[in-house]
RNA sequence: GCCGCUGUGGUGAAAUGGUAAACACAGCAGACUUAAAAUCUGCUGGGAGGUAACUCCCUUGCCGGUUCGAGUCCGGCCAGCGGCACCA
């Protein structure tokens, strides 16, 4: 049998054909502040989905999931009367895209631009109200001329004493030195040791390494030292972590950057070296535990390791720091189950009591945080004391631990005991009385460390934004922003070199600036675009600014920290994407360009969709789901709302076909409220269909069905509000005469979860009844509001417990008072049976709901 | 190891501290049909008793607590998933 004759509705029919009328029409073109048709008495709603990267392999059936939650949510507002944003594009430079390109042999602007193509016409086939109109592609010229200037504002900006970015001009004025002047800047050069993939043939960011291994591919990652540029991020540490608070994200996605960010308080303390000038700083976390130092370890590539390793320990250190550099990342954790060290030969003096303790290397020191070197307490911290078992060095108790635990190993608060000033103190006392006593003597001081790291900001790769930089005598330099935007080269070959080299380099006619100055190599990480591409949403034409003062104000404003009203995406961008967006947009805030501290107010994270079999979907497993063949089978709409329907949004959930089938079946339920067969297979509208009032209790059923999909949609649990329509349906089904009106409301109310289908309807029952249905576009129509007198009933059912439990139960008028209801259940003859003659201890009376007697 | 989330029928799931399992899937039975598909109707957590209508008991991972009343709140444990991981 073909699947044209099983079709229960024609959907492959009327789908298609809306979705031109929608476009034809510019049904969901949403007019900025200043357009002739911008109603300004209305309230913005900005409704933001994570923009795709636009792969070969075409959409998934995870897109639609939270394309389609914004989507209800977009066309619920506009019909509840707001201004409505609700935008689409492409987030299509970075790794993946160049890689596909490479592998199909094709330029990645072909490569892209075709798969942009592809994605476009998937979405406009699942019917989504986005404006087209304000489509963007961080790889257009037009659109990353304003992403290489924000990053000449970040280049042209520094943090003042305050934590505000300011710009840089202040400092020029102050008259520093360039040198002073570039160790400021929020973009900069820096050569520190970086992670080094060379199959990608490019540097990462921290956060794209993942074990040791890079994110895109999974390859290999090694450290080493490479001149880079870097973002100045962690000078927001602080207000990353604090301006957290005032937004409506999941707590959890919150913890993970505060983890990310990972915010420690301790101290600095100042320990001297037996027999040289220099001292050296450590930090720690438990001051309180200083008496209990009984060595030092610095990181391997500590810069003092040289001068203070003694001539008879130097060959043994100089095998150690071989052998730990040479590891990768991946190995440097593989190897990581016992510890290594050596000694140094060195002393420092413990400043608490005088003591010498021996210095001592390791890689369990990490050189990228704190200072790079640490006082072992092996008594109170597990690391230091496995460290210390292994070497057999002294191990001091200076916790008192609660009763009944060892004191070995101990982490956890307790009491300072052999420690001097602190005996007898709690944990947290001897932590502020040992920070004071360092202040004074000038050995130390309290401090907060972060993990965050600044963000490696560049690439060797081709498929990026250039950066507008310049290079003359060793110095750099921006180009003029009347430069922008700056295209990269057009190169034949655009393969990594397999070096640091990048590959910009292969074109020296666009390497060469002037006589004196080469352009920048490196490109900006797939992030970048990302990183604002809300912002660009709200103005997206604009070609004399990223995005007009007025058209920010009014989408991105509204009194809340954050501007976007409402973000869905996945949780994978918890701490990169959500992470850097925030930072750019603080210092787009601070600079004056963005009216909120904060880009994105509310932040909802959809589910993993998973296979049939519970599994991740994977092209390995052979569980993939392709939207595009659930589309032919069963239509965009039973797409939309089965993916709707599968559970609440923000829930891992498995595929099921039988599901959609389920939905599809719902679907040709209403539409036969509408539409009648004849027996050639011919529809038309259903005879049923009459200009009469609805009845008492179909009238109910859609006051309840418009109170409870409304607010469901509000709340995002679009599967309840499904659910309540398939009520309502049922309620209907069960008429012999179908109250036109009362269809044509119900219709207003399936219309965000099943455009098409109610579209379709409505026209439908206008060729009949032009004055009962809406007059143009379903899609336009104003959401009904619903009448709370039809929602009541006479009489309600009220359950008689006796201690808890449910004996009987009896309608009673609504009005009952609690007396009369207590009397009622009093003289049931199920309950007098259950309180076997004994006089109630208590009677609770819920009015309308229960009535509990305690015997 | 640390942090977080989640545990409810055969399955996806509902349930402002107030009738646990709405809605749907699957299954079973029936209607329509020559037959099938489609459609429509009914049943469908477990156990016990009763010819039957029906009645009773148990049931939201496990143990305890608060409460007239707990899937929901509190404490402890177990399992699964996710994040971080030598961050001093």
């Amino acid at each position: 049998m073909s699947s044209e004759q099983r079709k229960a509705f024609p959907f492959s029919e009327f789908e298609p054909k809306w979705q031109d009328v929608w476009e034809a029409k510019k049904a969901f073109r949403t007019p900025n502040p200043g357009d002739a048709d911008f109603d300004a008495s209305k309230p913005k709603y900005f409704v933001l989905d994570m923009f795709p990267y636009p792969s070969g392999a075409g959409l998934h059936v995870g897109h639609p999931e939270g394309y389609t939650a914004t989507d209800i949510i977009g066309r619920f507002k506009k019909m509840s009367g707001f201004n409505v944003l609700h935008p689409m594009g492409w987030d299509a430079f970075g790794l993946p895209a160049e890689q596909y390109a490479i592998k199909t042999g094709q330029h990645p602007r072909a490569t892209t631009e075709k798969n942009i193509e592809g994605f476009r016409g998937q979405l406009k086939r699942l019917g989504f109200a986005y404006d087209w109109d304000r489509e963007v592609n961080t790889t257009d010229p037009g659109y990353f001329k304003w992403t290489q200037w924000i990053f000449l504002k970040l280049y042209n900006s520094y943090v003042n004493d305050a934590g505000k970015a300011r710009p840089i001009a202040e400092l020029e004025g102050q008259g520093l030195s360039r040198e002073e002047i570039d160790s400021r800047r929020l973009a900069f050069v820096s050569s520190a040791p970086v992670n080094w993939c060379p199959e990608l043939g490019t540097v990462l960011a921290n956060e794209e390494v993942v074990d040791g291994k890079s994110e895109v591919g999974g390859f290999p990652v090694e450290r080493r030292p490479m001149r880079q540029w870097m973002l100045r991020i962690t000078s927001f540490a602080q207000r990353l972590i604090d301006e957290l608070d005032g937004l409506d994200w999941p707590e959890s996605i919150k913890l993970l950057q505060r983890n990310w960010i990972g915010r420690s308080e301790g101290a600095h303390v100042k320990f001297q070296i037996v027999g040289h000038e220099s001292d050296v700083t450590v930090f720690t976390t438990r001051p309180d535990t200083l008496f209990g130092a009984t060595y030092m370890v610095f990181a391997p590539e500590h810069a003092l390791v040289d001068q203070i390793t003694t001539p008879e320990h130097a060959a043994a250190v100089e095998a150690y720091r071989k052998v730990v550099g040479s590891k990768s990342d991946l190995e440097r954790t593989e190897l990581a189950k016992e510890k290594s060290g050596v000694f140094t030969g060195a002393y420092a003096i413990n400043p608490v009591n005088n003591e010498q303790i021996p210095i001592w290397i390791a890689d369990y020191v990490l050189m990228g945080y704190g200072t790079g070197a640490i006082m072992a307490v092996p008594a109170h911290d597990s690391r230091d004391f496995e460290f210390a078992q292994m070497f057999a060095l002294p191990v001091k108790q200076v916790v008192q631990p609660p009763e009944g635990k060892d004191w070995q190993g101990f982490t956890d608060n307790g009491t300072a005991v052999n420690s001097g000033f602190l005996d007898g103190l709690t944990t947290p006392e001897a932590k502020a009385k040992m920070a004071c006593w360092l202040e004074e003597k000038g050995l130390g001081k309290g401090t907060t460390n972060f993990k965050l790291r600044d963000w490696l900001f560049s690439r060797q790769r081709y498929w990026g934004e250039p950066f507008p930089i310049v290079w003359e005598e060793g110095n750099h330099r921006s180009i003029a922003e009347s430069e922008l935007p700056l295209l990269p080269p057009d190169l034949e070959d655009f393969r990594p070199t397999g070096t640091p080299e990048p590959p910009l380099s292969k074109a020296p006619d666009w390497v060469r600036y002037s006589a004196t100055a080469t352009r920048e190599l490196n490109t900006m990480p797939q992030w970048a675009g990302s990183c604002w591409y809300y912002l660009r949403y709200c103005d997206a034409q604009n070609s004399e600014r990223f995005v007009s003062e007025e058209a920010e104000k009014y989408w991105m404003g509204g009194g809340k920290p954050g501007g976007v009203d409402l973000y869905v995406g996945g949780t994978e961008h918890a701490v990169l994407h959500l992470l850097y967006a925030r930072f750019w947009h603080k210092v787009l805030f601070d600079l004056g360009y963005v009216s909120t501290p904060e880009p994105f107010q509310r932040l909802v994270n959809q589910g993993l969709i998973m296979g049939e079999d519970g599994q991740k979907m994977s092209k390995s497993r052979g569980n993939v789901v392709n939207p595009d063949d659930v589309v032919k089978e069963y239509g965009a709409d039973s797409l939309r709302l089965y993916e709707m329907f599968m559970g609440p949004l923000e829930q891992v959930k498995p595929w099921s076909m039988k599901g959609v089938e389920g939905v599809y079946r719902f679907l040709a339920r209403v539409w036969r409220l509408v539409m009648a067969v004849s027996e050639e297979g011919v529809w038309s509208l259903s005879p049923a269909l009459q200009d009469v009032p609805a009845n008492k209790q179909v009238t109910k059923a859609l006051h309840e069905t418009i109170k409870k999909c409304g607010e469901d949609i509000e709340k995002l649990s679009f599967n309840t509000a499904i659910s309540q329509m398939m009520i309502c349906t049922k309620t209907f089904t069960a008429e012999e005469v179908m109250p036109v009106s009362a269809i044509v409301t119900f219709l207003k109310v399936l219309s965000p979860f099943a455009p098409h289908l109610a579209e379709d309807l409505n026209a439908r029952i206008a060729t009949k009844f032009p004055a009962l249905a809406v007059e143009g576009l379903l899609s336009d129509a104003t959401w009904p509001k619903y009448d709370p007198a039809a929602l009541i009933e006479d009489e309600v059912e009220v359950v008689f417990q006796v201690n808890g439990k449910l004996r009987d139960k009896a309608r009673v008028p609504i009005q009952a008072t609690k007396e009369e209801i207590e009397k009622i259940a009093l003289a049931s003859a199920r309950v007098q049976e259950f309180m076997e003659g004994k006089t109630p201890k208590k009677i609770i009376v819920v009015p309308g709901k229960l009535v509990n007697i305690v015997v």
